[in-house]
DNA sequence: CGGTTGCGAGAGCACTGCTCTCGCTTGAGA
DNA sequence: TCTCAAGCGAGAGCAGTGCTCTCGCAACCG
């Protein structure tokens, strides 16, 4: 049970917390490389050996710390999606989109904890995959409620991607046809490319309006998993509607 | 200059290149992290100090290392390209960007060390900028010939975005509209989110034909940036002929 | 040929993650 | 209520790290 059932099991509590905020502390300052138990430690007016009582290695309170963010950003997502709940799903995809970015922004070394590469040899242990999944599911749902709503319409999947879309399908939603599902996950990994590119640097000298272009490119996501403007529903198209510029 | 005026001009090349030789090798087994310029000096036969006299610190050693990265990726890309040379826009499109999956997954390390978050406090010197765009400048040429040929179209820019996108144009392509320069950036990063995805883990228990779901969502970024299909040419549509869901 | 410069070796500093042992304190069971 | 194992903090210590400094030797330039 988490709650304490004695003093020394609620201190353990807070010494745990603590540990994690100071080490937080040092991630945001420093970033993950130059996070340092003996520093953690020191700060807090103990000595090394005895943080190992509470975290095993240094491995492990990274570990700690990456779920800790996967929940941070998760939580960030779903409460901005529910601040838009009764808006449309393209206006919810781009509050999810954007709150996941501005989440990025606060906390850089912790996104690039969780969305960087990961450290030395690092493994994600299974007990990430559910913190990890939260903007997914989020994203999920949105689709679902377009889908039963006003329709999605998608250009058809090639042959070769068939059984790999069917599979997608049935394990992340089975009531959303396999086209949907498949440009959803491709969805979900280009917005963290955006994000990514941002925030570690690639678009320096670039990008300038760095907020107006992630705007623009996380509506234009939103259009490939088949949401649709409202002025546009049921036209079925997707775009194209533009500029025409020939030889 | 780089041709060596004496014995020990040559000696320093070649032990600069042995040293990078090394760091390479352990960067591939070990990850950057692990990078150690004592062991890196130990396999070499010198005392760590020496090591100095050829880098100045880590940090410099690491620098190098990514500026040799991010040439080895554009000339895969660039070779990948060649090879393609006859082929219609989209075909050279999916040729380059399977080139840079192939790559990363066949160097990892070396890719999270220049797509991955960024080490320790490091911002990327002047020196990267023009290593790293070698493979953006291979897209905007694919899509600048597309331009020419068969045309593109896009959706239109919404107004906020419209300086951003003047700029960009300026800057990367004066020739294509901004429209165009604006998707082309968009779906550069997007590219890189998905490969990203896939390398550090983040499709496990999601994307099981990996290579099947990047050729796709490849094709689908191409078509992001205007380019279509020789059978679609000329209709002017980038998708919006498949599948129609209703409520 | 002499002096400057580049280079390798070694010692050393401050730091890291981690282990082990030693006592003190706590809290649960007899 | 008393006892004794378990939890915990402190300290010393090990192997390893990046980096600095000094010292000689060798190579090169004028």
């Amino acid at each position: 049970m988490s709650t304490a059932r004695g003093a020394r099991a609620r201190a353990r509590i807070e010494v745990t917390a603590a540990i994690k905020d100071e080490a937080r502390r040092q991630l945001a300052k420093e970033g993950a490389a130059k996070l340092s138990l003996r520093a953690v430690a020191r700060e807090l007016g103990m000595v090394s050996s005895a943080l190992y009582r509470y975290f095993p290695s240094r491995d492990d309170l990274l570990t700690a710390l990456i779920i800790d963010a996967y929940d941070s950003l998760g939580e960030s997502a779903e409460a901005a999606h529910e601040k838009a709940a009764d808006a449309g799903p393209i206006r919810r995809w781009a509050t999810v989109c954007e709150a996941v970015r501005g989440w990025a922004l606060a906390h850089p070394h912790e996104y690039a904890l969780i969305y960087g590469s990961p450290v030395p040899g690092y493994a994600a242990p299974d007990s990430t995959v559910r913190a990890a999944s939260r903007v997914g599911l989020l994203l999920i749902d949105i689709v679902r409620d377009a889908h039963r709503g006003v329709g999605v319409a998608l250009p058809r999947l090639p042959a070769e991607l068939k059984p790999e879309a069917r599979r997608l399908g049935q394990d992340l939603a089975p009531d959303l046809p396999p086209e949907v599902v498949t440009a959803l996950v491709a969805a979900w990994a280009q917005m963290f490319g955006l994000i990514g590119f941002e925030l570690f640097g690639q678009f320096n000298r670039v990008v300038e309006d760095r907020e107006a272009f992630f705007r623009h490119a996380a509506a234009q996501l939103g259009h490939g998993v088949g949401l649709v403007f409202p002025q546009d529903a049921g036209t079925g198209g997707t775009g194209g509607s533009g500029s025409r510029s020939g030889p």
